[in-house]
DNA sequence: CCTTTGGCTGAAACCGGTTTCAAAATATCG
DNA sequence: CGATATTTTGAAACCGGTTTCAGCCAAAGG
């Protein structure tokens, strides 16, 4: 680069002391407006763009919050990030986004990373890391959790009831005549996936139907999975005629499967995801799924954290899931 | 924050100058073993973040390239993300994202916001900015486009040939015997679409079909696009066996309309899409598409730039798209 | 034994801003 | 009109590193 023009550069130019400059840039104190007007043409007229580096390591403050992802792949995920992003937007601070990939050590490094770049605050979205690990880690920096609950009180949170979004989807098979549902999970270590099937058992427990571990089957929230589970599934020999799939992802592989072996959804069996993925609307049928407000709650995160900067006390959130009815559930005849 | 930990404070602890202990961090020279040993034991001791602002601005460096991206969402661009991210790790070299929305003002200021930032490269996904602009606002800043080809000479951009893709996927279906084949396009000034339109008219003229704007329909990429597409179509009254979307999304669209039709897919009509989404493989039936190495062509880029960084010439790279044959098409007869 | 060579090391300058402090300029007031 | 209060302003310290430069010291050479 030519060399980028700097502070001192313009207050040459106007004629000024570069403190001077440093005040119009940043209104901090009333200069006279006719300098003003002198650094401002300055400004513009060498293209000035201030070194963050140096204005971030003279104030302290970097403007900046860290974003810890863990595969922005998953349209959950992606759309949380999403959220973040508009949540931001405007605010004067920036986004910076580093990559936990699901795995502990490198979720550590990552919040070191963001800690060398200092970021006012730190957003997680999920993540593997204990409460105390991260207390430890970040001190007294601003952080909040998203689509994940840690029972710390002090470490806020923003995540859905999963519970409750697995027991509605399981209710709404229920009520429609369903009693053999069949539920393909996440993996099992997966706080999210083993809501879930908190929630299938509780809508089991209320309308009196006897769980059986027959009818769970494992999978790792992926499409194959999902296809390699109704294949499993079919070959017990276990009757079902409703299929609750942990994600939509899951439900995918299912219905092909299902189609595979001559299951007519929603005729045959009734299925239903989790997550309402853009595509979800347009499968054959249409798939009903369990609606999770991801990017409200990236833009809430954003906002809590925002606050949590400026010092004020944020508590923890819960958003609430929402079933999306559409064409793959049938009455049980 | 307590106060983070200084290059000074270990320098205290370990009994020796700041000199030193950035020496020892750096490996720039060789310093006594005993010392160096000294050095990184206290800095282990004081959990040791190096202030990557204070770095940066002593250096000139800041070991970042800045990656403006449009829209996450699209799983195309997501991919080629992912395999920026992938390229970069373990260089030394982390990405900041920067969105810009296709929205030229907002791409300009997000570039501008990087160039704060002194990143070192910056990577463009996409893009709405002219080649000359770019070159306006960047200077000598090394700069790589991706999925997007500039004509200028300087300029290296890791494209899809996307001509070649409309190709591969039309003489496919020609090939099948279709010869009234309906191709829903993206936004017509969205250059991939517009070249793989051309590429659809370019098998259509070596096969002897006459081409007919009857069977093109406009779409904008998305799913509800292609739903309307074929509505759109099928009320035409048009005759036709085929359709060929320009994306995955549009072809799920297409999928239903024509389910929601009694038209069945491939026995009715055969159809393919283009991306090689995820979901394709599990759609019913599963889709014939056209398949971009997104990911590749991310970590071509990264590593283009780092190339570029260091002062090496690199040259643009086209990609080659693939054919996916799933089961979505089938031979006329 | 004295000089030369070369390896380590610390002091100090520097990167480009922000912020404190005191001086200068201007305004206010009795 | 002189004294005091108030507003502007520039000099200089500072943020936390990197890098230059000169000096110290030990090993090698004459």
């Amino acid at each position: 680069m030519a060399k980028a023009t700097t502070i001192q550069d313009i207050a040459k130019l106007a004629g000024v002391s570069k403190s001077t400059v440093s005040r119009v840039m940043n209104k901090t104190t009333a200069v006279h407006p006719e300098k003003a007007a002198a650094v401002i043409k300055a400004a513009e007229q060498l293209g000035f763009a201030p070194n963050q580096f140096a204005r971030s390591l003279a104030s302290g403050r970097s403007m900046t919050v860290g974003v810890i992802t863990q595969n922005l792949g998953s349209p959950f995920y992606d759309a949380i990030a999403q959220g973040v992003i508009a949540g931001l937007e405007g605010t004067g601070y920036s986004p910076i986004f580093a990559d936990g990939r699901w795995d502990r050590v490198v979720e550590e490094d990552s919040i070191r990373s963001l800690q060398g770049r200092r970021a006012d605050g730190i957003l997680l979205i999920g993540g593997q890391l204990r409460g105390t690990d991260l207390k430890a880690l970040c001190g007294t920096l601003p952080r909040v959790t998203i689509a994940r609950h840690l029972p710390s009180v002090q470490h806020c949170c923003i995540y859905v009831d999963n519970v409750q979004g697995g027991f509605l989807a399981t209710q709404h098979l229920i009520r429609h005549g369903h009693t053999k549902i069949a539920f393909i999970g996440g993996l099992h270590h997966h706080s999210d996936a083993k809501d879930r099937l908190a929630g299938y058992r509780k809508a089991l427990a209320q309308a009196n139907i006897r769980f059986t571990t027959k009818l769970v089957l494992e999978g790792d929230f992926s499409s194959a999975s999902g296809h390699a589970a109704v294949h499993t599934l079919l070959k017990s020999g276990q009757e079902f005629t409703a299929i609750f799939a942990a994600n939509d992802a899951t439900a995918y592989g299912a219905r092909l499967a299902l189609d595979q072996h001559g299951r007519r959804v929603p005729q045959d069996v009734s299925l239903v995801g989790y997550d309402n993925q853009a595509e979800s609307a347009f499968m054959i049928p249409p798939l009903t799924t369990v609606h999770q407000p991801a990017h409200q709650m990236g833009q809430a995160a954003a906002a809590a954290v925002l606050e949590k900067i400026q010092g004020q006390p944020i508590k923890s959130r819960v958003f609430i899931p929402e079933l999306r009815c559409r064409e793959s559930v049938a009455t049980r005849t």
